[in-house]
DNA sequence: TAAGATGTAATGATGTATATTACAACTGTC
DNA sequence: GACAGTTGTAATATACATCATTACATCTTA
């Protein structure tokens, strides 16, 4: 079981509407290419992303942008945006029929449901302490560090 | 997205091992009626259960016991027996073929899999601090709080 | 008005979770 | 030892989620 790649889709799209703000033409289009995937993809992820408040776009007009600084972004805001995890089932799927004549099964639900939310807190907390500021940063010093600055025009 | 059910089953199992262990006959049957799901099911979680040294089991013999104290087994090792979340992959699917000629696209994965390893294992040291012990004594509490002690004799 | 982009519905392919059937291997009892 | 009952596991079917793709109405800019 896996979270979904619409989540790390949705960090590239920010954290390359930031890198490549400078060229026109930064659409759904460009993004597929980078990105690896279908440009409707693309476009979907960036309608939940607006309606998070994330980023701007205008029917017809092309591109994206911005609707927030980087450090104002959180790896959990993209996280809710993309809905990785239902709001009202939770990250852990419990069985859906414990036997309620059974001392255990008629109580094992509300026992764990307390942990299981917690767990899934934390790791939701740990999502909210990354900014995407950090992330784009972390992508320029990569490219510096490998020595290929130059490459910063494009994705092709 | 969901983490699957072998979890919260494999929570249950253990649980009721405990509750019923002064029941003879505490078989796959038994246990799929507590549950409420096919034997099948729980027969497989419990190999798994066993493959991690958390049951013991004799083909042909009927039932289970536990392998080791209550106190000894947390809700990760459940977790980790049967499988939540893949070794390998990880619970955040990352997107997977990011343009290598974008400089985006060829760091992304990288500056990212860090955090999204911290927030996965934050999810899991969470479910590390929860001992089945405490599980057992909780459903035991919630029986004796319905004020029906008396039915802790079966799951009918 | 034309060209190009977005927003979104609809459909199909693929993969995963769960249920179920079937049966060989094994145990304890008579 | 034969038998009844159980475990371990493979094989198959169904349901559902993810992702890819086509299609097209709506909108913007030149």
């Amino acid at each position: 079981m896996q979270i979904g790649s619409k989540f790390t889709i949705g960090v590239h799209i920010i954290t390359a509407l930031d890198y490549f703000k400078d060229r026109d033409r930064v659409n759904s289009e460009f993004l597929a290419g980078s990105i690896g995937v279908n440009p409707v993809i693309v476009r979907t992820v960036i309608s939940e992303l607006r309606e998070a408040g994330l980023v701007k776009t205008r029917r017809g007009s092309s591109g994206a942008e911005l609707a927030r600084r980087l450090d104002e972004i959180t790896l959990y805001d993209i996280y809710k945006a993309v809905g990785s995890v239902d709001e009202a089932e939770g990250l852990f799927h419990f069985h859906e029929q414990p036997n309620q004549a059974c001392p255990v099964g008629r109580n094992i639900h509300r026992v764990l449901d307390r942990h299981l939310l917690n767990a899934q807190r934390a790791m939701e907390e740990s999502l909210k302490s990354v900014t995407l500021a950090e992330i784009a940063e972390d992508t320029r010093q990569a490219v510096i560090d490998a020595g290929k600055g130059q490459e910063k025009e494009g994705n092709q």
